[in-house]
DNA sequence: TTTATATCATACCATGAGTACGATTGCGTG
DNA sequence: CACGCAATCGTACTCATGGTATGATATAAA
C-alpha cells in the first residue's frame, strides 16, 4: 500500500471514528455532517472527498459492526461448540450486540435496508452482504452438524433454519427492548427472562418432538 | 356531534385521506406537507390547523392501520376458533397485512417507534397504545384457551407466549420480505413457502413434546 | 350589518445535505 | 531552491423541507 493510500485510510478512519462517536452520543439523525467535519477535525469540504454522503459514512460504520457480529458469532461457538451451548451462545451474542450497539442492530438484522435505489455499485454495501452470507454460514455449519439427524424428520433444509432461527430471534431481541417496560410491568419479567423465555421455545421447536 | 365537530372530521378526513394516498405512492419521507396540502386540496396554513406535524397525520394513519389490523385479527380467530387452526389465520392475517400495508407493518410491529419524547399527552399514541393491548387481549385468549393444558410442563405464562410469538412471527415476516430475494435464489423457496415453514416451526415449539 | 370563524396565499425562517470555487498549504521532484 | 500537483481549507452558496407568521378573504350566524 502506497504512502499516498495510507494516508487516506488514515483520513478516513479519523472521519469515521468521530462520526461512529457522535451517532453514539446524540443518534444518527440528530448527527450533522458539520459535526463530523468539527469532530473530526477536517473541513467539510474534506468529508466529501473522502465519503459521497452521510450515508455512506453511516454504511461504513455498519460494515464493522457487522463483522464485530461475525467475530462475536464465530468466537461464541469456537468456545462453545456443543449442542446446546453453542445455540445458547449465539443467542447471547446477539443479544449482547444489541446492548453494546443498540443502533445498528436493526439495520444488520435486515442486512441494510436498501436506501432508495442501489444505482451506483456502492461497493460497501457489496462488502456488507457479504459478511452477512459469512455468518449465515457460520451458523448453517453448527445447524448441519449438530441437528440434522434430529431433522430427518421433516422437510427444511439446515440454511431454511438458520435464516428461519435468525429472523425469529432478532425479532425476540428486537421487542424485547422495544416494550421492555410492557414486559417488566405486565409479565414481571426482565427482558432477559423473557427472551431467555422466547429462545428457549425456539429451541424447543427444532430438537424436540418425539 | 355538533356540526362543526362534523366538518372538522370532514377536513381531517380528507387529509388523512390524501396523505395516505401519497405515502403508498411515493413513500413516507418522500412526501411532503405541500404534496399532501396539494392533494387534499388545502393550504398548508390549513392543514397544520388540523395537525400539529407531519409526525401527527402519520401517526393517525398508523392509529388507522393498527385497528384494521385488528379487525383482521379478530375475524380471522372468529372464523378458525380451534387449534391449530387460529394460529395459521392469525399467521395469515399478519401476512396479507404486511402485504396490503408493507409501509405500516413495522412501526405496528414495535406499537409505533415513540418519536424523541413523548412529552405532550400525544393522545393519539394512547390510543394507537390502547388498540395495541386489545389485539395482545385477542391473541391472549386464544393461546389461553387451546393451549393452558399442553404448556402445564412449562413456566411460560400464555401472555408471554402471545409476546414471544408475536415477535418470532413479526421477525420471520420482516426477514422473509427484505430478503426475498436470497430465499428465492440460495433456498429454491417462494417467501411464502418460506414464511410457512417458520410458522410450522414455531407451532411445533408450543405443541410438541412428549 | 356586524362579528367570529375558517380558509387562503404568500412570504418567511431554520436546518441540514451537498456543491462550487478560489485560496492555501505542503510535499516530491527536477 | 523553485515549481507544480494534490490535499485541504473556508466560505458562501443552492436546494429541499418542516413549520410559522400575517394579513386578506369568504361565509355564516346574530
Amino acid at each position: 500500500m502506497s504512502k499516498r493510500e495510507r494516508l487516506s485510510e488514515f483520513n478516513r478512519g479519523n472521519i469515521l471514528c468521530a462520526a461512529k462517536e457522535l451517532f453514539r452520543e446524540k443518534g444518527v439523525m440528530q448527527t450533522t455532517v458539520d459535526d463530523i467535519a468539527r469532530a473530526a477535525d477536517y473541513s467539510k469540504s474534506t468529508i466529501y472527498v473522502y465519503f459521497k454522503s452521510k450515508d455512506e459514512i453511516y454504511n461504513y460504520i455498519i460494515l464493522e459492526h457487522i463483522t464485530i457480529l461475525k467475530n462475536m458469532v464465530n468466537s461464541a461457538l469456537t468456545e462453545n461448540p456443543n449442542y446446546p451451548d453453542g445455540y445458547y451462545a449465539i443467542c447471547d451474542s446477539l443479544v449482547s450486540f444489541y446492548d453494546t450497539y443498540p443502533l445498528y442492530f436493526e439495520s444488520i438484522l435486515g442486512e441494510i435496508k436498501i436506501p432508495q435505489s442501489c444505482d451506483g455499485d456502492e461497493s460497501v454495501l457489496v462488502k456488507i452482504y457479504e459478511v452477512g452470507e459469512e455468518i449465515n454460514a457460520i451458523i448453517e455449519g453448527y445447524i448441519d452438524e449438530f441437528l440434522s439427524e434430529k431433522l430427518s424428520g421433516f422437510s427444511m433444509t439446515p440454511l431454511q433454519i438458520t435464516f428461519t432461527l435468525w429472523a425469529a430471534i432478532g425479532g425476540i431481541i428486537t421487542i424485547a427492548n422495544k416494550k421492555e417496560m410492557y414486559i417488566n410491568g405486565a409479565m414481571k419479567l426482565s427482558k432477559e427472562q423473557f427472551m431467555r423465555g422466547g429462545f428457549e421455545l425456539l429451541l424447543r421447536s427444532i430438537s424436540g418432538g418425539c
